[in-house]
DNA sequence: AGTCCACGCCGCCAGG
DNA sequence: CCCCTGGCGGCGTGGA
């Protein structure tokens, strides 16, 4: 089983037979609740595990538009549910909180914002739903142990330095 | 370095 | 009885 999610969790990474792995994952949601973090594969494709359509459709929306409200009322409101159910749908699919889900969303966002752009720190941070630059920083080093500045660095010193 | 405040989480209870 | 849903209150956390 473990086998397989991996192998189709891989799948999404690539971009191959995504359609197929996601149902693969999804039905193997259970195992994707694993009490450590660096998790290998995105926050995004891993969150969109979930079962729950609406939860589903929510958090792949939110990858989109890291930088809108994404508080949780405004994410209740969204789907037309109270704040607490939520988050308690959130906790039980995906083994997390709705505020952390959208860290790690914007979190992936920023990642990919730095590797693929050239764009000042207070820019990223805007694009991705950070408040300040200062902001992203902190929630760099939280989940990451590393600055923005730092992450950037490593991938332009070139791959086979990062660990 | 310490204080304050807003936000979010979750146990618990109630109603459908 | 079970599941879904929402409100409330206390508590912890992190940003200002």
């Amino acid at each position: 089983v473990s086998a397989g999610m991996d192998l189709a969790l891989a799948l999404i990474e690539e971009d191959l037979g995504a359609e197929v792995a996601l149902a693969v994952a999804r039905a193997m949601v259970m195992y994707l609740r694993r009490p450590g973090d660096q998790s290998q594969y995105s926050a995004p494709l891993r969150l969109q595990a979930a079962e729950t359509p609406s939860v589903r459709e929510l958090v792949a929306w939110a990858a989109e538009h890291p930088a809108t409200d994404l508080s949780v009322p405004a994410l209740a409101q969204r789907v037309g549910k109270s704040a607490r159910h939520l988050t308690r749908v959130f906790r039980k699919e995906l083994g997390i909180a709705p505020a952390e889900a959208i860290e790690q969303l914007r979190l992936e966002a920023a990642r990919r914002a730095l590797q693929q752009s050239a764009a000042g720190l207070d820019e990223v941070a805007a694009r991705c739903g950070f408040g300040s630059a200062e902001v992203l920083r902190r929630a760099f080093l939280r989940a990451l142990h590393v600055t923005p500045s730092a992450y950037r660095a490593r991938f332009s010193a070139g791959k086979e330095l990062a660990s």
